[in-house]
DNA sequence: CTTCTTGCAAATCCTTTGCAGTTAC
DNA sequence: GTAACTGCAAAGGATTTGCAAGAAG
């Protein structure tokens, strides 16, 4: 298993909660927040302390099994990494739904970019900000 | 004035302590925090509170004359608008360098996304991480 | 004069840390 | 065994808020 070999080569273990944390984050289809995640186990009687969690989730990130994303907020989001191909995302302003997306072009063009600026690329985000379609038709039929 | 204007518009007072925050905040030349602003205002003697210089910033973030960036950390950084036109950021990993880019290729490719998803854009951000010349050729010679 | 503002300190939100007891290897 | 881990509660950083006193219009 991934986590494991991350763990043994680190000279870290594989502990019951770090197990229970990782099931339940591979369990998540799309974007959560950490206190989302534990509310979930908690309903489940699933029992992990916060700060574990914090610890774990900090841990997966590190092993690349996570992505860690900050959108605009104070706190942060993740989506595990499970033979997805890197994508950008479209973000709801009132309703706070994210899509996600993938366009060659930009890819090409940030490529460019750096190579001007003489700048070695580790990773990037796109966000484009705005209503999605639901969320503009109710405020179109508001009146504004 | 643009500020003085927004404000009568919405009935809000124009008082000494907004005008020292507004002269600070157009005498920045990039990137800033607010702590780095109260700071500066410090050193100079001009007092203004953590509050109202939060406060302060809101609005002119309202007033569209400031622009909040979040790069993947828990604080804001802003720029002013001043005749600026929109642009993206490279952001470096090793010495927190910030330098800023415009493409059309990405703007005209956000808009087709827009239009294939539906969705209503109000605006968006990008960032490329990585490292900047000098940090890169610095992390080389380290031998890696 | 009335409403909006200020500064202060306390509160908030999300996250991290110190520590004493507990567990994986 | 012993180094790494856990939960707790307290600390942390950035930002926000309640309130009584002070200015703007």
């Amino acid at each position: 298993m991934q986590f494991a070999d991350y763990l043994s080569r680190h000279g870290l273990k594989l502990t019951r909660e770090r197990r229970l944390v990782l099931n339940e984050v591979f369990r998540q289809n799309d974007h959560f927040q950490a206190d989302e995640l534990l509310f979930r186990m908690q309903k489940k009687n699933v029992r992990v302390s916060k700060a574990t969690l914090y610890r774990t989730l900090a841990l997966l990130v590190r092993a690349g099994l996570l992505r860690e994303e900050v959108f605009g907020e104070r706190h942060s989001h993740y989506e595990h990494i499970l033979g997805q191909q890197h994508h950008d995302h479209l973000v709801c302003l009132a309703c706070g739904r994210i899509e996600e997306f993938r366009n060659d072009e930009i890819e090409q063009a940030q490529d460019e970019i750096c190579a001007q600026h003489g700048f070695q690329p580790t990773g990037h985000r796109m966000e484009i900000h705005g209503y999605c379609r639901e969320c503009w038709k109710k405020k179109e039929e508001d009146g504004r």
